[in-house]
DNA sequence: AAATAAACTTTGATTAATCAAAGTCTAATT
DNA sequence: AATTAGACTTTGATTAATCAAAGTTTATTT
């Protein structure tokens, strides 16, 4: 049985491995998602070798095996529907729920998360827009598009909010920046970085591509007349 | 910050000296309630009066100071709340909720619980009848009298059953043994060491009074007519 | 009073997770 | 090619929680 700080590494590197298109993931990666040191993140890369869950080549990185990835998806599974829960059923705040669902999602169990799960009606997705894994360990697939991805005058509507930070997602909620949001591209300006996009109907608002890049969204096509 | 095993030290001592009359628990207890060997109860014990939880007298045993107490306090509301959240909302079965509340009240914070005892309508008892303490550490009074202590013809209602393990709470649901039951005691022997009793108004049942002991409950009075 | 049993404490060792600091590699710059 | 910066690994130490086994106390029998 892994301990929750095994729990913990492999739902990360599942994460970084994401977010990565050769699956490898470095230890300086590792150490900064669970703030350790870095002697500390090889040490225990080299226990999860050990135990079959990843495999490790000095220097260049990690990469999960089939079942440290299996074991990752169940911590993320568990992680985004208690967001789900904490938000839709206890009507908690967006932005306070990260760190409340990575303790929970080390004490609960199959069987509590299934009943759990059904009771929340099997959402597909948590509050963030982040896909939920299934119980077989299967992703629903995620755009890969950003609002950066977006030239003027395209629509699209926002999937996911890739700053988990409560700082980010203070300002995301205080414009609207929700999964299901409809955005449009006003004008956008490579050199000075900036983007104006319309929210909605009425607002609008400016940023920059560091922040056009954290939001996932689905294009719709051209604005029409 | 007390780890979670300082937690469940400080819970467990909690339960054992409300059980007992001089409120000293002893380092045998400790070490049974908390599947230890007695060393290690030992060991612990020492960590909790260095950091004024517990007051130790070797050899006797050990009492909750006032912060030990609230703490535990603190950990048997979450538990209790936590058990009352499974079996009303999620509808777990009565029996399996005591471990699965074991592992989720280290892991719920302050907030989240508080978010959980409104949305569950602040109930002041758990699924076995047992007080939960309120926010403030005070705990509702329970009886202490046991269906051990009702003479023949009297009448009571079950406050609480005093064994959270599987096998006994599958067969107090079984005999309808549950809090809120009508109990009439229709035969008592104490050299046979048996009871019959009448559960409801036509199920009848033979206990022993090691179980008897265990199923708390407020005296109603004489059966009339 | 001596012997014994039971309960408890002490001692020494182990495991998991961590850090600081020293050492090593690799890749980029000079 | 030599130097250097940055990323990584190794080493040695620490903390919390635990156990087994040996030692001590206390209370009960004989």
């Amino acid at each position: 049985m892994p301990s929750s700080t095994v729990e913990n590494y492999l739902k990360e590197i599942l994460v970084e491995s994401i977010h990565s298109e050769s699956g490898l993931v470095s230890m300086g990666k590792i150490a900064e998602c669970l703030q350790v040191t870095p002697g500390t993140a090889t040490t225990m890369v080299k226990g999860l070798e050990k135990k079959g869950w990843v495999n490790y080549r000095p220097r260049q990185g990690v990469k999960l095996t089939t079942s440290g990835r299996k074991l990752g998806m169940s911590m993320l599974r568990r992680h985004r529907l208690l967001e789900t829960f904490l938000v839709e059923t206890l009507d908690l705040d967006w932005g306070e729920i990260h760190d409340e669902a990575e303790e929970l999602e080390h004490a609960i169990s199959e069987k509590v998360l299934e009943k759990l799960d059904e009771f929340l009606g099997r959402p597909t997705h948590d509050p963030h827009g982040d896909p939920i894994p299934t119980s077989k360990g299967n992703m629903p697939e995620a755009s890969d598009l950003s609002l950066l991805d977006c030239t003027v005058g395209q629509t699209a509507k926002i999937e996911s909010i890739q700053d988990q930070s409560r700082e980010f997602l203070k300002f995301a909620r205080k414009n609207k920046l929700l999964p299901g949001s409809k955005i449009e591209v006003i004008q956008l300006d490579r050199i000075a970085d900036t983007m104006q996009i319309k929210v909605g109907v009425k607002s609008f608002l400016n940023i920059g591509s560091k922040t056009a890049e954290k939001i996932v969204v689905h294009r719709s096509g051209e604005m029409e007349q």
